[in-house]
DNA sequence: CATGAATGAGGCTTCATTCAT
DNA sequence: TATGAATGAAGCCTCATTCAT
């Protein structure tokens, strides 16, 4: 009697969240071109051609990976742009959910890396990926300008202010994955003034 | 001297600037792993044979244009160090070097980029350079520190202001190689605005 | 027999021919090695595993199809010599029962060109189906031979004139192949003429 | 000194030579699928990374060697073509051309089987191949249809005639490849036979 | 009988490096 | 100094086959 679809379905999800979490980390870690697939099965711990069942090629995975990074980054934004509060209250919540996120779940700063820097064989899926980047930082940049509205935030182009937060924000996650626990991540505070007058 | 080697010398010296400024370029843009040697003399118009001739490897290029950045670095920040002006002043100037730096060479973009991530096989070279990379962050730290004990910046951790000052760089400069001329880097006061209080 | 036996031998019949047809097409438009065994289960609408419950390999598949197309042309062969008709007759029989074979069931076109080349692992096979091919050439040979002592055929080296027959009708197959309906398949005569003073 | 362009042209047409020569022998016995580069490279006496040097895949050495081998019959074919003499004579040189050849130059065979069958990844390719061999067989079918005109050849669709012609051609070649000197080919007049009443 | 996930050897391809001239 | 052909180890990927259920 054939297996049952449940069980297959589980084993899927079980074999697809071990490759997602080991290809993460390298990626993050040594880049697109300097992880090696043999690396990523054996973190895995599952075999070459099992990946192959799932992602039809290296860069395929890494995509997914970085569009995932994507999803979660403007669901934030999208989440903080609609609730009910003040612009400032609404980067805090930016800020702190990736401050407080990283000290809880460090493979956090795997997505922001990854979120950096994309170069496959694709063009059009890494033209996709920079758009989607852009999104994301048109999210911020209006939650910013809608600040410097109310008037809680320091005049300047918004979208410059929104880069460097940004910028800011992968630098500290980079010294995170370098140096680890020895770097304790900043006050939430010392970001914000980048943005109070 | 005799001519000729005068000559020699004029010629070594445009090959080696060639392969560097076509390196530099390609490393900054697509990582060690994912720039080939083929391309980087092609882009230097040389052949295979003459940049072996002069760099020894892949990676020897790469720690040449790595160490050079840190050079860079580590000498404008003792130059402004050693002056008999304000730690506020020194700070701008080092940000000023920066962002005036890439408006006329944006070739300098990529040295920043080359000295955010070193990941070659010879393991003690890239901690020498890692090192390299803590002592410039100590000398960005040490201005800071005279800075909050002259009262003109924030309170807090000063290892943690150069790492933010620092991170912030070297997102604006991903930004600018990512979208050229179509970004235009912010005005010096917003970045100082992360340390003045 | 209990009826639930009939009905497993009636699944088993099914499942076989299912993997047979799909096989058959594969492996005669793209060779043995060309041909990938999860294409067949995908064409034959079953599972991978299914497929090796019924056939031990991709060779075991591949030499069980050759066999077959052999044992059709060696049947053929050998009911028309026993046959008491002039070897024009048998001759005119034989491409008749080829060409209109095509016209009706297409797949015939899949058994002559499988017949034509046989490249498994395993040489001992290779030589059984090479031998089996002489085999029913010497049987048109000596069909041919005994048109020529009637006087009906040309003069001339027997073998080389099954030879002929059969290249011509192995490549007719391959146009069929081909172009499909596209190509008409000629008339009897044409092909006489060969042989026909 | 650089080495002279005399000298890398030689050694480029050198090393051509042999790969190709390899590679139309092993693709004949074998197939695309079936034949592996580094056996080519084997029988070439050249190391792997110096095929893909000259070619950029398999597929492509492949392809270039069965253009080239529908270079030569469409050569040939429309070089009769051109000529005054009459349309059996033609056909006779075709026939000729081939059967001599092979008796001198047995890798004739290879280019003769290299052009039966195509089935690379790139599908374009496979079109522009199958169109160049639809079109040698309108010049051998236009060189049939002017022997009926003249009333030496039989009368019937002139694309059947050329069509068996090619395809007994192609099937002594694989007889002649498989069975090497041990089988002989036939006389011209045997293959005539086909069209002549 | 039936399923498809899992394995890993083997094939295709890339590319850092060497070398004869 | 200068060239680019040549090498082969290492990486990506495919696919025949096995196996738990």
């Amino acid at each position: 009697m054939p297996k049952a679809k449940e069980q297959f379905e589980e084993m899927r999800q079980e074999a697809v969240r071990k490759i997602k979490t080991a290809g993460l980390e390298l990626f993050a870690r040594k880049g697109l071109a300097g992880t090696n697939i043999k690396e990523i099965a054996e973190k895995a711990q599952i075999s070459l051609g099992l990946m192959y069942h799932y992602y039809s090629s290296k860069d395929e995975l890494y995509l997914a990976l970085a569009n995932e990074a994507m999803d979660m980054s403007i669901a934030l934004l999208n989440s903080l742009k609609k609730q009910r509060i003040g612009a400032k209250e609404k980067v805090e919540g930016f800020i702190q959910g990736f401050l407080t996120g990283v000290q809880k779940h460090p493979e956090i700063c795997y997505f922001i890396i990854i979120g950096q820097q994309f170069e496959t064989k694709d063009t059009s899926q890494n033209d996709v990926l920079n758009n989607r980047k852009l999104k994301s930082m048109e999210l911020l940049t209006s939650i910013i300008k809608a600040g410097q509205h109310e008037g809680v935030f320091l005049k300047g182009d918004p979208l410059q202010l929104a880069v460097m937060l940004v910028a800011a924000t992968q630098g500290l996650a980079a010294f995170r994955m370098t140096f680890g626990n020895k770097f304790t991540m900043p006050q939430v505070e010392i970001l914000m003034n980048m943005l109070i007058p």
